[in-house]
DNA sequence: CACCAGGTGTCAG
DNA sequence: CTGACACATGGT
């Protein structure tokens, strides 16, 4: 099955390198496999258009995680239409980029390994994680290992996972999950309430932070009213927004405020253009 | 050797 | 409430 979409607004590259998704790699030049919760897809441009092939069944799956019903050049539009120079530069550099909907449980876990980590660093590690918890699978030969469940995760100890790496981060992710058995941040306590509500059950469990809380959201549920602050955005903040605040919760309500419902793309905008572009 | 990476928990003041 | 510090690990 093959999907194909005008690639104005959606650049593979831009996408899968902007720092949302750890679970990608370049199997030819230009081309990747993406990897999501249990499928696999692959990704890439040839001319004018971007082209998604995967299995027929997940046809609607990759159609919706790629977000592909969402009007993107509105979102461009907006975006650079500010009047902040630093973002129309970077609105133009990423303007391909698009936010992906993915598994919130996925997003939940990977997210709390990433802190105070490095992106290559955050990929080895959920690889490791998924080789060992995941399920082996195939798409177009190419082997891929799904992501683990609740249950896989919950199976092991502190100790498994501090020898995958996660350092100090080994008893974080376990508290992460037990809230989930517990039902209290899992997908289904939290997708009828607003961003703000979520944040706070979020926020209320070992592990999670400010920042983290914003990228579960964003990328996990896809609440654009949504700003992680990272070290990044902390510099872009001070050096190109000329900001005074110091804590992070307020860095990111300055910025909400600012962007509303378009914070999340903004944030995407900003992030990409400072660490890829700006040395 | 120090410093940094998509930070957070804890504790002193 | 805010600021400092510790916390694993691997890369410059």
């Amino acid at each position: 099955m093959v999907i194909t979409c005008l690639n104005e607004n959606f650049s593979p590259i831009d996408t899968l390198t902007c720092g949302q998704i750890f679970r990608f790699t370049e199997i030819s030049d230009g081309k990747f496999l993406v990897v999501s919760k249990n499928k696999a897809c692959v990704l890439f441009s040839f001319n004018n258009e971007t082209i998604i092939e995967c299995e027929d069944a997940d046809k609607d799956y990759f159609h919706n995680y790629f977000d592909l019903d969402r009007d993107y050049a509105k979102i461009v539009e907006f975006s650079k239409n500010q009047r902040v120079e630093f973002l129309e530069k970077a609105t133009e550099y990423g303007k391909g980029i698009r936010i992906l909907n993915q598994d919130y449980f996925e997003m939940l876990i990977s997210f709390v390994i990433s802190q105070n980590n490095n992106i290559p660093r955050i990929k080895k590690i959920i690889e490791k994680l998924s080789v060992a918890l995941g399920e082996k699978r195939q798409f177009k030969g190419y082997v891929y290992h799904s992501f683990p469940s609740l249950t896989a995760i919950l199976s092991k100890d502190e100790g498994f996972y501090k020898s995958i790496g996660l350092g100090y981060r080994a008893s974080y992710i376990l508290s992460v999950a037990n809230a989930v058995k517990d039902k209290i941040i899992d997908y289904n306590s939290l997708k009828d309430l607003t961003t703000k509500e979520i944040k706070k059950k979020l926020l209320s469990v070992k592990g999670i932070g400010e920042k983290v809380a914003n990228c579960i959201t964003l990328f996990g549920l896809h609440k654009s009213d949504s700003f992680p602050v990272d070290t990044w955005i902390e510099k872009i903040y001070k050096e190109d927004f000329l900001g005074k605040e110091t804590s992070r919760e307020k860095i990111t309500e300055y910025f909400i405020d600012k962007f509303k419902d378009y914070s999340g793309y903004v944030q995407q905008y900003l992030f990409h253009y400072k660490r890829n572009f700006i040395k």
